[in-house]
DNA sequence: TATAGTGTACCATCTGACTAGCACACTTTG
DNA sequence: CAAAGTGTGCTAGTCAGATGGTACACTATA
């Protein structure tokens, strides 16, 4: 497993733990039964406090995704429906897209504002604030 | 123009709201001399405190997208380079393929994910940490 | 039955994001 | 000149993320 947080995201790091093992989980990298790594392992390696990793491993097994056993580890939980080639069709799509986009020139920046943006509109279901004004 | 924030992301609101006002600015929904919404009244519509407001306007000015005239507004700066037609087309690709991946059967939460990780993926020159762990 | 390795549970502290409220200075408009 | 609307500046406080450290409880293994 390789995990890859971002300090200056905004984005806490706890939450992007959990992404990142979800995203493992989606893609087939961890199956049911394999042992996460350990707290303390996990901490030292990725330059973290401990108790976020805790606090990330606590909120997952709180999601049903993984499993803590007191003395002996986490552990990637039986899952629900296995989305690995699907999510890995998705990737190769993304993934040309992204391709294509960064040839036109544009930054990581505007990608990931045209991404959101995009996110947004066609799906505007979530906890969103509209503002609608003109000039004032 | 339309604000969408998004109070649950982790993302600090003031860093949202500079991402709205520069993909406006990059679409060309907002062009050079265009008056912002007055800090009161969009703190006021998007039911935030002003001094966030001011906050995401300052680092904008810092940045040099807008323009804070003391007492009348604040404006749009002349941008380096118009890339509207570039970033509507870059919007064109996306959205064609977050709307091929939403059909596929993928909820907002893995599509971020997936595109996340693609990113990463393709460039790792951030401020990243990497782990790789075997089974501990 | 030891012992090492694991998760669990606290507590104190620091930092940044955000809120809350007020007074002040400048510009526009009448 | 006066009033309304604007950005500016400041102080104080709340909250969540993250750190740092310690002690404890459980499990696997020799």
């Amino acid at each position: 497993m390789i995990f890859r947080l971002n300090q200056s995201s905004g984005v806490p790091l706890y939450l992007q733990l959990m992404e990142q093992v979800k995203h493992a989980v989606e893609t087939g990298a961890l199956r049911e039964g394999d042992q996460l790594p350990t707290i303390r392992s996990l901490a030292e390696e990725l330059v973290m406090n401990p108790n976020t990793v805790v606090r990330a491993y606590r909120e997952l097994e709180h999601e049903g995704v993984v499993e803590l056993r007191h003395g002996s580890g986490a552990f990637i939980k039986e899952s629900a429906a296995d989305r690995g080639r699907l999510i890995r069709r998705a990737q190769a799509v993304v993934h040309s897209a992204v391709e294509r986009l960064t040839l036109l020139g544009l930054t990581e920046e505007e990608l990931r504002r045209v991404f959101e943006n995009e996110i947004s509109q066609a799906r505007p279901e979530g906890q969103w604030r509209k503002l609608s004004g003109g000039k004032p």
